[in-house]
RNA sequence: GUCCCAGUAGCUCAGUAGGAUAGAGCGACAGCCUCCUAAGCUGUAGGUCGUAGGUUCGAUUCCUAUCUGGGACGCCA
């Protein structure tokens, strides 16, 4: 939908002298409200150039003005070009657009099937799932999905933690403390609370740390004992996780860990030698990155690897492997230096790709205003979180309707939608206190509120019988035209998710479509026999495909029925 | 100490390629189901956009300083 290009268009006939197309399209803005029109210039910055006030050129502007039938009027008010569409025609070519391509209105072809690689959810194996795997988990499905939307092929990578000190330090506790039986009953707790135990100790005997590494080293060096251990504690973590994300409906197109570069990164290590870049320090090796930035620690004085290390070796292998355009690491904020070092390292090695590699960083989950700490055992779980959730939404179906068949598959939509779209609403960079009450809330601007405007329009499309047809639709009243007004806007929402790495912007759209919707559906009796019910229906049926791509795009699925 | 984020209504947050009257949700208060799902809709109350300078015709938005909160700063990831 072209109108801003129509617009430009207009004024660039009498404008052609003095400013370029493209600045003239940037200057074209949505006018805040919505009895100001729907697109509007600023002439401010033309005063200076004809030396007129603004207001004088923006009357001489629509003076002189040739409209297409695509604009009603316009109007010059407080030194802007303020322009009305032409509703009936805008409102029948917006809802044609969407009941004809539906699920695919909103693509934007501008990936060209270059792949991106998305780097996300990898939680450490050992430990529990907790609430802040949650936002990268979320964040880089939803990016994938709209990536996908927007022409790119997104290859879904898992780089699991299943590797570094950490494993020496928790086969060194499982061997003092640890009891097999235990663990084969309930691994993950059994696991974490060993993990606890060991920092408890090693802050009163800081001799168990050198334990820990002591263990590291032995497993790269492939000590079988330590292997088989190692081996023991993957496979019964994978198991746990794959729960999750079937709950959450994601899936990921490598589960290869830090474990699977393990063999890779002596070739590294040699690259960078033979480019010079490694230099000695305290017996560690390390790129130096002068700027700002401090060195880059590649190997410790025992010869073992950092995750620095083991990130450069994926970098490089996934070029290889996939050769993407992009590589997006959906990793929290507090590991930005890490990425800047990373980054750097790699431009200095010479490869051209290291522009594409993005870290996507993200604020955190905070419990009583601090971070939380898995060391400490104080973590939130995500599973308990979703079974809450889900437990919510049943007796919120039980009490509202109890009549639903297959309630535990809705229960389930319903439940893990609020906490994932909780997640999503908001920008990426914020922190958020982690609070039961916010994420399980069904009202107001959620998840469950965007799912059930959905539910109410299938519904009204099942009992008004409504039969695809395309036409001319009209409207006469203004709320139909805030949903037009929204519909319109969906592919510029998908475009900047994508070009901001935002999936907000997806969940504010949806909100905002929701919205008019249900001011809508409040005052105006869609199913009454009227000339227009055709039309009303239609406009339903669009709000209905869009709504339910939007959540797509996000994770959440869109229940017919709640 | 250095660097990175963030400070907008009681709470949670939108808005920030500078623009016209700073918006929503929650909470509070007052209404709306003989009528398409009330997980909804309508209305009222509530704001020196952390503070001080600067750039600009115009700053919540850009720059500088400062305060507050969070985070990161070599052998953890």
């Amino acid at each position: 939908m072209n109108y801003k290009v129509a617009f430009a268009e207009v004024l660039y006939d009498q404008l052609k002298d003095h400013i370029e197309k493209g600045k003239l399209m940037n200057m074209i803005e949505i006018p805040k409200f919505a009895n100001m029109g729907d697109l509007a210039f600023p002439c401010f910055e033309l005063a200076k150039i004809y030396r007129k006030s603004p207001q004088t050129i923006a009357f001489e502007l629509i003076e002189n003005m040739k409209l297409s039938n695509l604009f009603q009027s316009a109007e010059a008010v407080n030194g802007y070009v303020n322009v009305f569409l032409n509703k009936n025609e805008a409102s029948s070519l917006t809802i044609q657009e969407v009941i004809s391509k539906k699920e695919r209105y909103g693509e934007v072809n501008i990936g060209n099937q270059d792949v991106i690689t998305i780097d996300f959810s990898s939680p450490n194996i050992a430990k529990p799932f907790s609430m802040g795997h949650l936002r990268s988990t979320v964040i880089g499905n939803a990016l994938a999905l709209i990536a996908e939307k927007c022409g790119y092929k997104a290859i879904r990578i898992n780089h699991l933690g299943d590797w570094g000190t950490q494993f020496g330090k928790l086969i060194v506790a499982y061997k003092m403390w640890g009891k097999e039986q235990q663990v084969k009953e309930n691994p993950i707790k059994e696991l974490l609370k060993l993990y606890v135990q060991f920092h408890e100790e090693a802050e009163q005997d800081p001799s168990f740390n050198d334990q820990g590494r002591l263990w590291f080293k032995k497993l790269e060096e492939g000590n079988e004992e330590a292997i088989e251990l190692w081996e023991w504690f993957r496979d019964e973590s994978l198991k746990e996780f794959s729960k999750i994300y079937a709950l959450l409906g994601v899936r990921f197109d490598s589960t290869h860990g830090e474990a699977f570069y393990n063999d890779k990164m002596d070739q590294v290590v040699q690259l960078l030698e033979e480019k010079q870049l490694l230099k000695e320090s305290d017996g560690a090796k390390v790129v130096e990155i002068n700027k700002d930035l401090p060195p880059c620690l590649i190997k410790k004085k025992d010869g073992t690897t950092l995750y620095a290390t083991r990130d450069l070796a994926a970098a490089i292998y996934r070029q290889n492997h996939y050769g993407f355009v992009q590589s997006l690491y959906v990793v929290g904020h507090e590991q930005t230096l890490h990425f800047r070092q990373l980054f750097e390292v790699l431009l200095k090695m010479d490869y051209s790709w290291h522009e594409g590699l993005k870290h996507i960083p993200f604020g955190m989950m905070l419990k009583d205003g601090k971070k939380m700490s898995t060391r400490k055992g104080k973590v939130v779980l995500l599973e308990e979180v979703l079974n809450d959730a889900i437990n919510l939404a049943k007796r919120s179906i039980m009490e509202k309707n109890p009549g639903l068949e297959d309630k535990e598959s809705v229960a389930r939509q319903v439940g893990v939608g609020a906490v994932i779209f909780h997640d999503l609403k908001n920008y990426r960079l914020n922190d958020i206190e982690f609070s039961l009450d916010d994420m399980l809330r069904f009202e107001g601007e959620t998840g469950p509120y965007v799912q059930y405007t959905h539910a109410r329009a299938t519904s009204i499309l099942k009992k008004g019988k409504y039969k695809e047809r395309n036409g001319e639709f009209t409207f006469s009243d203004d709320e139909a035209w805030a949903i037009i007004k929204n519909l319109m806007a969906f592919p510029t929402a998908v475009k900047r998710a994508f070009e901001e790495y935002d999936p907000s912007q997806i969940a504010k759209y949806v909100l905002e479509l929701s919205k008019a919707f249900n001011k809508y559906y409040g005052s105006v009796r869609i199913l009454a026999e009227l000339e227009h019910k055709q039309a009303r229906l239609s406009l339903v049926f669009a709000v209905q495909i869009v709504l339910k791509e939007g959540l797509r795009l996000l994770g959440i699925k869109a229940p017919t029925e709640m």
